[in-house]
DNA sequence: AAAATTCAAGACAGATCTGTTCATATTCTG
DNA sequence: CAGAATATGAACAGATCTGTCTTGAATTTT
């Protein structure tokens, strides 16, 4: 039933769990051990004791540092949050192409990110998921999550000259997010690829401002049917 | 805390979910009780003292009909996904339309789902994302709902006469896992729409056997970029 | 009417949960 | 070296968890 530390590469490619970081202080191992067991077996079907044993700490040390396992769930949503966002949008910084080469590079780095044997889908996600009604905490997490997400692909909306970038990234979110599921459910990384066709027939649809792209502009609105 | 019985409308439009079917022996009370709690709180998160409090039942008579609290989440997730399907397929088998119209009109249907204020999510997905590592039973009816699922929409691409009936079977599942889960996160149910404008410029860009429809085919590969 | 099944209410056991306390040990700082 | 902050182990409290059991009442079937 436990399984050990697996898929330890720091600053490696793959480094976009928190709990794949270096052990330094007692709060750390915490961390890094509650990240682990929260994101794999759940939160609350995680206690405390289970935190602190993986650790190696006392149950005392854990609530120094935190004053509930409420405050741990909110710091470790914050730190993978983090760690996850440095990750993906420092694989995005790297890439030199246009905007629409970048978006539609974000799911290849999705499906490195599904391929990975570590990969349990998007803590924020499964977070609403298992908390839903009544945690407005975890709600506000992932709210602040995917505003990030939203803000990085309205940007690169603007830079395409898309008509609506919001809409753009509203898109992108659902592309997203779906890709995430079907590929947490099925254990199959390729749902990215299917998601990235998606992207591409979107964007391909879609009237720019400069007309720069060579598909005729259609409207977006239920035209045929 | 306590939240009462609300959305139930037997037969109407809107009997998406299991809890709202009629009351009548103890089992089923349990069942309706246990499916509100487990959507709405989660499943670790409820007891099973909660379950038989809102059944108005007895622990005796909870543990006569289910052997474990297990058993009862695997027989809430089937009745669930059994009382969804029998309501979101039967929604769709009344659009007498071609299938590209069964296929958009999907996103409409999910739109009246997530506009309920009584809408939780999908509870296969909350199921997964609670779970998650190590409880294959949840994992296979899971599954087991999605396959009902893509069937479903295999069966309409076959009918649309596409190249690849289960790769578009694939496009539409992450289309449909994309809006339950922004729906579910941001509470707003346009996020149906936003994923049936995917689908409509997904369904244009797409080669067609009888190339019935007027956009020019292009290939799905990763052409320009 | 009698018998059998179902149900309600609650006490109970044993485990586990979050969180506290306290004495001690370690480590960092001045 | 002295003192301050931090870490640790272990026991403890009180609540809650799943699951069992008993007793008696209601309901249905024979």
């Amino acid at each position: 039933m436990d399984d050990g530390v697996q898929g330890f590469c720091p600053n490696g490619p793959l480094d976009w769990s928190f709990a794949a970081q270096p052990a330094t202080s007692a709060r750390d191992r915490i961390m890094r051990a509650a990240s682990h067991l929260f994101c794999n077996h759940g939160f609350s079907a995680t206690g405390v004791d289970t935190i602190i044993a993986r650790a190696e700490t006392a149950k005392a040390t854990l609530y120094h540092h935190f004053t509930s396992k409420e405050e741990l769930i909110a710091a470790v949503l914050e730190a993978e949050g983090e760690t996850w966002r440095r990750w993906f949008f420092g694989r995005l910084a790297r890439i030199e192409g246009p905007a629409r080469v970048r978006l539609l590079v974000v799911f290849d780095v999705l499906h490195d990110w599904f391929a990975d044997p570590a990969f349990y889908g998007c803590p924020f996600i499964n977070a609403v998921a298992e908390f839903d009604t009544g945690n407005d905490a975890v709600r506000a997490a992932a709210a602040r999550h995917k505003e990030h997400l939203l803000t990085w692909l309205k940007a690169q909306a603007i830079e395409l000259d898309a008509p609506d970038a919001a809409e753009v990234a509203r898109s992108f979110a659902v592309l997203i997010d779906g890709a995430i599921v079907a590929a947490q459910h099925s254990r199959d990384p390729s749902f990215a690829l299917t998601a990235r066709r998606l992207a591409e027939g979107y964007l391909d649809g879609m009237p720019l401002g400069r007309g720069a792209r060579g598909a005729a502009p259609r409207g977006p609105g239920k035209s045929a049917v």
